[in-house]
RNA sequence: GGUCCCAUCGUCUAGUGGCCUAGGACACCGGCCUCUCACGCCGGGAACACGGGUUCGAGUCCCGUUGGGAUCACCA
């Protein structure tokens, strides 16, 4: 069983090319096969090298490494040639010599006259080559029956034969076309399994009639339904169409865009969050839907604060470094104590939505200065929260062992004799050390800050007060 | 326009003729928990596009209508 990822590097690894290769790599994977990464390459104007660089890398960030490959076609320019002379020797295909103007005429004619646009024939049954004009080379397509796809997820797909167009399948510059270069690299490859967009479905009873022609077997396929905007439009930068990496920078994890876009399309049951291992043993084909699917951006979100909370502190902490750097929270050089940090990230765990979040709320533990939100001051750092300040200042500093239990009972100590209630005494503390109203349980929070930083912040907002 | 595909809450979906008074998840709205914010828990509103058949019985099968999408390049 082989299949293959297949992109053109004209453009970065988006949302929609990251489902095609992870329903590949998820079936390979399942079946115990090899999935095979090809880049088609042969639009030579459109395809840059760092492009090719940008889609291994998002694949690779998303844990979807392919077997074998990248393969270039641009490579393979001789391999094709040799195809398509077999064909012209077969009288399978044949040259073609109308100009692309003359092509571009035919087909807005037939578009106002309404009939199918289509190439006219012209050049179908010529004897002799036409002088001065280099020749595309078109293939033959069959004009009586029909053509049959039986795809794994949409069925049986009959198209008319005499619907089909004498594709061309060698520019004029004598580079090959994409309808060849797939037959001939698919067959090549052994690929089984062809896994690719919906939008290819028209292109198959092409594909299958070329198949034929060179008289191989044909592979199985299996049409993916698309990833739509929220405006039911083909997903474009505006919803999520951008470069995946472009998801990394927004904290997310590799596994809940994986998570996220394997249920777009695809389910098992009512379950919603599927480790890598469940997703490889369940998926099947015959519960791909075919309906296309609107990308959901909250529900993405929703599926990355899952994994948050669900990941370990330390493996977190390891992720979110690289975000303190670019905060500037910390510096490149500086080294973090590992296992605090971890600590620190476990009271935010179930409160960052994404490491970007994460990153933002470690700042006031980490950071050496802190700025209060103004409102938050105005209503929790005045004369009113002074003396608790004070008290519970110097309640922390005589502590000599730190633990939240001896925190927590200073504070409902100083709550009881004021008279007043826990919250009245967490508060100006949480604004004191946090800066904002915002936190994990108080408690925590001191106990992982640390004394000394503690109650240098109490000291400082007690000076702000007066 | 031709051809092809698709159609269950706003969104992702469960549903493979009786388990459907249509289930789950996100989002939204209440409530509980509570030192704040989250998490969690409980509850709420919200869908079978429409019209014909077939059948004892249809969200499920068939036909049509409507709506959406894809594709028709010397792009892939």
């Amino acid at each position: 069983m082989r299949v293959r990822f297949a992109p053109s590097p004209t453009g970065y690894l988006h949302l929609g090319g990251a489902r095609t290769a992870l329903f590949n790599w998820l079936y390979a994977k399942h079946n115990n096969g090899a999935c095979i990464l090809r880049i088609e390459d042969t639009d030579r104007t459109r395809s840059t090298d760092e492009y090719i660089d940008e889609i291994i890398k998002g694949m690779n960030w998303l844990g979807l490494e392919c077997d074998e490959g990248p393969f270039r076609q641009t490579d393979r320019f001789d391999t094709y040639k040799s195809y398509v002379e077999r064909l012209l020797n077969d009288g399978k295909a044949y040259h073609c010599y109308c100009s692309p103007e003359e092509l571009d005429k035919n087909r807005k004619e037939a578009m106002k006259e309404g009939r199918a646009l289509k190439y006219n024939g012209r050049c179908r049954d010529l004897k002799e080559p036409v002088p001065g004009v280099d020749p595309v080379v078109r293939f033959r397509m069959p004009q009586e029956g029909s053509t049959v796809v039986d795809d794994l997820i949409r069925g049986t797909v009959t198209f008319e034969n005499e619907q089909l167009d004498d594709l061309i399948i060698q520019r004029s510059d004598g580079t090959p076309t994409y309808n060849l270069t797939v037959v001939v690299d698919d067959v090549d490859m052994e690929i089984t399994h062809v896994i690719r967009g919906d939008d290819h479905l028209n292109n198959t009873p092409r594909q299958i009639q070329l198949y034929q022609a060179l008289e191989y077997e044909i592979p199985r396929f299996a049409h993916l339904p698309m990833i739509l905007g929220s405006d039911k439009a083909r997903l474009s930068k505006r919803h999520g169409a951008t470069s995946v990496m472009a998801y990394y920078d927004m904290g997310y994890l590799p596994d809940a865009i994986v998570n996220y876009l394997v249920r777009l399309g695809w389910s098992y049951g009512d379950q919603e969050v599927f480790t890598r291992d469940e997703l490889i043993k369940y998926f099947s084909f015959e519960s791909v839907g075919k309906a296309a699917s609107i990308f959901n951006p909250e529900k993405l979100l929703w599926l990355n604060s899952q994994y948050i909370m669900n990941s370990s502190p330390e493996e977190l902490a390891d992720l979110v470094i690289p975000f303190l750097v670019k905060d500037g929270t910390v510096s490149e050089e500086q080294e973090l104590d590992r296992q605090w940090l971890s600590r620190a990230v476990h009271t935010l765990q179930e409160r960052a939505k994404t490491l970007v979040e994460l990153a933002a709320s470690l700042r006031y533990y980490i950071a050496e200065e802190i700025e209060y939100d103004e409102k938050a001051r105005k209503k929790f750092l005045n004369t009113e929260s002074r003396e608790l300040l004070v008290e519970l200042k110097e309640g922390l500093d005589a502590m000599t062992e730190f633990s939240e239990e001896g925190i927590e009972k200073l504070f409902k100590d100083v709550a009881e004799q004021h008279e007043v209630k826990l919250g009245k005494v967490a508060q100006p503390v949480r604004v004191s050390l946090t800066g904002g109203t915002q936190s994990p349980g108080i408690f925590e929070v001191i106990d992982v800050m640390g004394k000394e930083k503690t109650v240098q912040r109490l000291e400082r907002a007690i000076q702000s007060i007066s």
